[in-house]
DNA sequence: CCAAGTTAGTGTCTTTCCAACACTATGTCA
DNA sequence: TGACATAGTGTTGGAAAGACACTAACTTGG
């Protein structure tokens, strides 16, 4: 055997962690697989990277073909190539995550193969597809302390109590409203867009926007 | 044309950023190519990887045949697929960078086609090696102030000194002694053996180890 | 043997950042 | 118009970080 043989030809494709908040929970987009290995069995949107495109612009194109969502935060996460990972062959799995406002869920709408799941409550996932997430969720987490990051969940426009409750969903702890607001008004990203939101019967909160909608800053 | 057309079968390997610190400066080995493409040119040891072993054992490897070196921190940087990057076809590169303590050097009586750079004087390198070696710098830099990966590059024994002059080399600035020392001290990684270190005519130092040596820990 | 030179080692004070904490404002609805 | 619900706002105390200068211990040379 010469060294030619111990070298691979490898799959490679693109693995996609799809973030969003739903119901005040952080949840991730799953996609039901029809074919076997797993078959039945939840699994990460993805698929192979094609012979023309970056490994992001087949990341950017997953998101679009999977869910029709375009401009949003995206980010290589890891790249996992354990040789028993899948059981067809050798697959190298490029992983990004992605986050998605919270106003843009028309992947609901979708055929049923697709559907968000809460973090918090993950079914048993296809291959290493559940390290993966997990590894995403960590990242993110991480992310909220020293960037911006938290802000790519948000709509165009929301309110500082909307932005506190996808801070708290995602740290999973409730947050001081003075200091909260303190803090973000300290980052200067956002601008008062003089409108006001009306829910509920009681005071209407002004409406924020972004200054540079798709910047993250890392802060401190 | 049909999908299967545009699925690739790509090569993957694994590309090392190997650190260490040669006198007081960041220094990573370089490999001089003696193949085309870029023949004559510096660029990162690595190679391809092996059917049967995953992307931390090929990074693992890689090292260890390069340069003879083992046990030593090693961390997935960043994967770079980008069709162009080789001229050659489709070549996946996982990067891993890895840090050599500063007496570990024995990699300085190999063959001549390898040799320590300093970071901050590199020549042009091969491929897309440079972005990779910039990359692995801002993510050694971050990694300085939210962990005790710094410590990776001390020997079994060294002095308070040495360790702070390894923080300056890294971070390119001076520290003031008092504070270092302070803040070390409060990592609570550290123990005195008990021995000291006699060096030119003056006083001389504590020599101290790692409690757990191999440990990294995120602070802060 | 002692004076000069060199690096090791140590503490305080000030400033800044973070956490705890409660009330008023503005709207709706009965 | 009073009850209710969420929006919005400052102050204070403690902890951590940064600025800052001198003494200790050894070597060497006169």
């Amino acid at each position: 055997m010469n060294a030619r043989d111990l070298q691979i030809q490898a799959s490679v494709t693109a693995e996609m962690v799809i973030f969003t908040i739903r119901s005040e929970r952080l949840a991730v987009l799953l996609r039901r697989r029809d074919k076997t290995p797993y078959a039945g069995c939840w699994g990460l949107p993805g698929g192979r990277v094609h012979a023309d495109e970056t490994l992001e612009q087949a990341a950017v194109r997953q998101l679009a073909e999977k869910t029709g969502i375009t401009g949003v935060y995206l980010e290589q996460l890891y790249t996992f190539g354990d040789p028993a990972r899948d059981p067809r062959g050798r697959v190298i799995a490029v992983s990004y995550y992605a986050l998605v406002p919270y106003n843009r869920l028309k992947v609901q709408a979708q055929p049923s193969e697709l559907a968000w799941h809460r973090v918090d409550a993950l079914p048993p996932l296809a291959f290493d597809h559940g390290k993966i997430v997990a590894m995403a969720q960590e990242r993110l987490c991480a992310k909220l302390d020293y960037s911006t990051i938290a802000l790519q969940f948000m709509p165009e426009k929301f309110t500082l109590s909307e932005l506190q409750a996808v801070y708290e969903s995602i740290l999973g702890e409730a947050l001081d409203k003075r200091n909260f607001r303190k803090r973000v008004q300290a980052l200067d990203c956002l601008e008062d867009t003089g409108e006001q939101f009306r829910a509920g019967k009681h005071r209407p909160a002004k409406l924020f926007r972004l200054k540079t909608p798709g910047r993250v800053e890392i802060i401190k």
